[in-house]
DNA sequence: AATGAATGAGCCTTCATTCAT
DNA sequence: GATGAATGAAGGCTCATTCAT
């Protein structure tokens, strides 16, 4: 509304990307607010006058992150929902397929793109949130978990898809896809995480798929 | 040899005893001297006579860990090697089974028997080994990994185990297995790895069988 | 150009004035960060923002007690240089006498006016500077000796002086004004250096004079 | 007496040379007991055994080598004494300035034997003898004087000799010397002290004589 | 006499955070 | 909103010394 907001809102995303950076290159607990201070050129009254801690500037990426790659997902499994057609089993058939590799697809995507962001979250686990960021990021994962199970249900109603522990969904969907990005952002292996998306959504595929 | 090398050897122990837990509780990175003094009833002294530094405790914990878990798989993977029998095609497709089933089913066994090892490993993957450690587990590794290969050769040479890049075994054979695990150590689930073993397991051989 | 700055100089200041003093009372290596910091008034914390170690310290002092000593015998050199009249080698001989004295005496001076930094300079040597405010020291080292070499060059040519090894000049000058200071400085005899300047200077003016 | 006790001299000299190199690279303050230990190949135990502690072993190093000067000065006033002949005031005055250039010349000579102990000396000053070492090494201090200020009286009396402050002698007589001796044990100039001798005693002398 | 593991007080330094300007 | 000097708790590590064997 005021003149500074659009002055100030600069400022934060200038602290957050500075942030970010240190955090990928150095670990959270070892990136000092000096480090951060000196990387986004801000003083450090200005940092805490924005954040009011280190922690918060953590958990600010954190969630935005989270949020980020939900986003990139659902809009992933909704725009290639719009381009279905047919019906009856064939249509859910489909579906499950479309949705499974999707999902694994769009992970790899994300991670390819924001390999910052990725490494960050991978190594953090989001431990610096504080309770009330915790509480309000547990209440958007259990809202994603929901839409996508609400995406699978017919699917799954039909016997187009495996049915496994519920616990094991996560890990037999995403697991291969998730280590071979640590390696990947670890410098452990070379080929980009995305030469293999083709490989390892159909790997995924493999795992679910009941014919 | 040294006469002290007796009680010498068992305060080394209880130090990497103390040091574990408290690593695992609070992270390396929050974990002080004070803490694992306090933890192991050594004192200062005697924590940096035996060690020179924290991140050297945590170091020989790492390294410790990961030989440890080599030695279990390759026992297991001979022990097993014991029972086949028959020969040709099937002896090898039986040998190819087993192997990606025994690796899974182990690395399920290990991190259920030793949480603590492996959630220390898991979080803080190596990175405070120094160059000359960082060496020697480089060098075990690239040891385990050429005993695997050579483990599955024939079953590889003779098509019994579908052809990936090399970069992508460790992940279709682990991932799902790995995320689980972390998940489980962090508390994000509640049915132990072990309750999975048979599924994770089959899985992995899902996606490397050729027939 | 701060708004800060006399604020923060005078900070400064307080530091160096405490730490002299425990350096000269103590020593270096006895002297703790938590003496200066009880001795100036600051805390730990403004003591490193300032000056970043205790080494950085101590260099600063040492650093200021040398030129703050080049500068006063320069001063001495030159006032006295405007009094001095005649001509020829009257003159010569009067400015090289004049040169050799004003020499001991202002060294005597110096160290009469600042005992603590003399102590201080004398038992550490710059033992202290990092390698950085080394090579400026020897700079001003260097200008500092050939501002001297200048000041006895004519004399020097007239031979109105005596001609020793380059490297003997400092020892035969200062030697024994420098020998009594440590003595006093420490308390091994009672009389105080400048009670001597007389002797002290004609004595080394006995050492170079020609006639 | 015993068997033991040759070796176990020949320890005690083995950790005092050991200790010697330690503190003459590294200071009194720098040394530790574990570099000495290093240094002389025994156990800390053992240097405990011996010395008692960390002082002690400088300060038995610091008594032994201002004893070994003495004596040297001594052996020299002596020997040189001998030679001597004739009588009356010409002999007087040959004894004042053989006197004093010995002084120097074996204050130059001792050093260039004994650069480490010299700088050891010159470095530490005393400051870790305990008060009963301090007593005992006054009380020798003051022997020695008395021995020198009966060397000269006869001269002194004749007037051969200068007259001057008493505190003043040490420092005229010594005073270019020892600063050569400082700045060439520091590497601050190239040439050996003992190229200078003979300008060093000759300017000792030019101080003392009275004709 | 020798050994070296053990002890713990004490040191330098770091760093998140506060606050006056 | 911005700045950076000031704060002080806390941590890793050193090292002289002790002591059981």
């Amino acid at each position: 509304m005021q003149k500074t907001s659009a002055k100030s809102k600069q400022r934060r995303q200038e602290i957050l990307a500075a942030a970010l950076k240190c955090f990928t290159e150095h670990g959270l607990a070892a990136t000092t607010i000096e480090s951060i201070r000196k990387e986004s050129g801000a003083s450090v009254g200005s940092l805490y006058h924005h954040f009011g801690s280190k922690e918060a500037i953590a958990g600010a990426l954190y969630i935005e992150g989270m949020q980020n790659h939900f986003e990139k997902l659902r809009g992933s499994l909704e725009s290639g929902g719009g381009v279905r057609s047919g019906d009856g089993p064939a249509k859910m058939a489909g579906l499950a397929e479309f949705g499974v590799k999707t999902i694994v697809r769009t992970y790899c995507e994300w991670i390819s793109e924001n390999p910052s962001w990725a490494k960050f979250i991978f190594s953090t686990r989001g431990e610096m949130l504080d309770s009330s960021q915790r509480k309000r990021l547990k209440a958007e994962n259990r809202a994603h978990m929901n839409y996508l199970k609400e995406f699978f249900r017919e699917a799954q109603e039909q016997g187009e898809i495996k049915t496994y522990p519920a616990s094991l969904y996560h890990s037999l969907l995403i697991g291969p896809a998730q280590d071979y990005a640590r390696q990947w952002l670890n410098g452990r292996v070379r080929e980009p995480l995305d030469t293999h998306t083709d490989i390892l959504s159909e790997a995924a595929w493999r795992l679910f798929k009941t014919h």
